[in-house]
DNA sequence: TATGAATGAGTCTTCATTCAT
DNA sequence: GATGAATGAAGACTCATTCAT
C-alpha cells in the first residue's frame, strides 16, 4: 500500500491526503480502525448474550464475522509486519486490547453458556474459542494466500462443519 | 526485509550476497525453503504413521512443529503481503502444495485412525484438522504480534488443552 | 549520463525527473526527438526544394545543419552504443526512419535537380549523398574525439571546400 | 562491455584479466590498439604507394579497409563517449595522431597521385579523402545501428558507387 | 479545500577492483 | 599464474512527505 495507490483511490492528490491524516501510519490505524469496530462492538457484547439463540447459532455467526473480518483487516494487519516501527509502536499502543481479546470474549460466551447448563461442565471454554477462532482465521489467509477457489470447500461449507466439530468439544 | 538488513545481518556486504542469489527473491525463497523443509517431511509422512504412538502424542508432536513453524516462516510468509508482485509469484509456483496442504495431510491421517478404529466414526477428521493447525497459526501471530508474554497461557499449556478439546471432537 | 547529471543539469532532484518521464529511456528519446525534429523537417521538405536556388547554396545549407544536429545528437545516438538494450529498442521501434533517411532525401533532392537537368544526367545522386553526409557526420565526430581546434580546418571552410568537392562529382 | 563479459569470453576469471592489464581502461586500449594497428600500418604506407596501381584500385581497397575497421573499432570508440573521464584521456593522450589521420594521410597519397599527374591539377585531395572516408564511416555506423540488411545496397557496390562518385571528383 | 511540483532518504542491483590462498 | 570471495561506490528508480499557491 503505497500513499500514490490510497490517494488514487480515494480520488484525491497524495497532498490532500495529508490534511486528513498526519501521516500514513495515522490513516493505516484510522482505516483498521472503521473495519474492526462493527466487529469489535459484536465481539464486546458477545458474553452478554449468553442464553440467547441456540450456541450453535451463535458460534455460526461469530465465525462468519470472524472469517470476513480476518480477511479484511488481518490481512492488513500482516501488512505490518513489513513495517517494524509501525509494528512496535501497535504493541505498545493496544495495550490489554490486541486482536486475541476477541479469543477471551468468546471464551467468556462459553462459559456463561457453561454456566447456564447449556454446554459441558468438563468442555474448556478457553480451548474451544481458540479453535473457532484459529480455524477462520487461518482459514482466512488461506483464502488470500492461494486464491479463495483452491480451498477444497465453500466458505459457508466451511463454517457449518467446523462449527460441528467444536460443539462436539463442548457436549 | 531490506537488502541492507539481511546483509549486515549475514556478515556480509550487500555486494556480496548477489554472488549467492540472483536477487531477492530467490534469496527470501531459498531461507523458506530451508525453514520449511523440516517440517514439510515431517507432514508428508504422517498419514503412514497412522496407528504407531497415540493420538494424542501425535497431535501434540504436530501441534508444536506447527506453532515453531508457523512463528519462523509463517510470519516471514506474511511479509509477502506487503509485495504483492512476489506473493502473485509465489501463488503461481505453489501450485496445489500451498500452506493448507498441512491441513490435508493431518487430515488423511487422522481419517486412516478412524479406519484403525481408534478414533470415532463419526468424527470429521476434516475439520479436526482445520481446527488444529489453525489455533497454533494464530498463536503464532499473536505471539508474534503481541509478543509472547502477553499471552495468557505458556506454550506447553496451549498445547495440552488444545490438543485435549480437539480429542474430544474425536470420540 | 547519468540520471544524477541530468537532474543537477535541470536543476531538479532526480526524482522530480520522474514526474516527467516514465524513465531514463523516455527522457533520452524525448531530449533526442527535440534535438532532431527541426533537422528531421527541413530534410523531409528538402526534395520539393529541387529548382529553387542554387545547388550550390542549398548544400551549403544542408551541410551545416548535418554538422550540427550530428555534433548535437549524432553524439547523443552514440552514446547508445553503451546501453545495448536501449539500442535494440530503438532499432526496432525505429522501423524505415533511421538516420540514413537524410541521405535518402538528399538523395532524392538531386535526382529531381538531375530531371530539371541542373545536374550532369551521368552523377550518381545516391553517391554524392552518401559523400556529402558521410563527411559532415565525420566531421561531427572528429570535433567532438579529439576537439574542435584540433582539426586542420575551420567548419565554414570545411563546407566550402567539401561542397565543391561534391559538386565536382555532379557535373 | 563490463569486466564480467570481457572475462567470459577470454575464459578467465575477472581477477586473472587484473593480471595483465592495471585496469579497464588499459585493456580497453590495448584491445583498440590491436584492432587499429593494421589499419594503421596499411595508412601509413599509403602515400608511398602514388604511382603503383591505379587510384581507383587503391580507393577501392582503402574503402573495404575503412568499413572494416570502422565497424570493429569505430564502434568501440562510440562507447567512450559514454565514459568521459576516458574520453578525456585519450584525447589528451592521441596527441597528433587521432582518427582523422587517416584523411590526412589519405590526402597525401591523393596529393602525390596528382603531382605524378594521374589525377586533375584542380582537384582538392583534402576533400576527396574526406568525402571517402566520411562516407564509409558513416555507412559503418549505419550498420551498426540500424543493422546491416536494413541498408539499401551490399558493402561491394556501395564501395564502387562511392569510389566511382570520388573519382569524378578527382578529374 | 485541494493540488502540482518538488525532494531527501532509501530501495534493489551492478560495476570495477582487491586480496588471501 | 589463477581464482573465489568480497566490497565501496555508484546507478536507476520509488517512497512518504512538504509547501506555495
Amino acid at each position: 500500500m503505497t500513499t500514490k495507490e490510497v490517494a488514487r483511490a480515494a480520488g484525491l492528490s497524495e497532498a490532500a491526503l495529508y490534511k486528513y491524516f498526519r501521516d500514513k501510519e495515522e490513516l493505516f490505524l484510522a482505516v483498521m480502525g472503521i473495519r474492526l469496530r462493527p466487529f469489535i462492538g459484536m465481539v464486546l457484547e458477545l458474553p452478554d448474550k449468553a442464553g440467547s439463540e441456540t450456541v450453535s447459532e451463535r458460534l455460526r455467526a461469530i465465525a462468519g464475522e470472524a472469517i470476513a473480518v480476518y480477511t479484511d483487516s488481518g490481512l492488513l494487519a500482516m501488512a505490518l509486519f513489513a513495517e517494524p516501527a509501525l509494528l512496535a509502536r501497535q504493541r505498545a499502543a493496544l495495550g490489554s486490547g490486541g486482536p486475541h481479546h476477541a479469543n477471551r470474549m468468546l471464551s467468556e460466551y462459553l462459559r456463561r453458556e457453561q454456566s447456564l447448563g447449556r454446554i459441558s461442565a468438563e468442555a474448556s471454554p478457553a480451548a474451544a474459542a481458540d479453535l473457532l477462532l484459529g480455524a477462520c482465521f487461518q482459514r482466512a489467509f488461506f483464502a488470500a494466500f492461494v486464491g479463495d477457489g483452491a480451498l477444497p470447500q465453500t466458505e459457508a461449507r466451511f463454517i457449518e462443519e467446523t462449527v460441528d466439530a467444536v460443539l462436539r468439544t463442548l457436549v
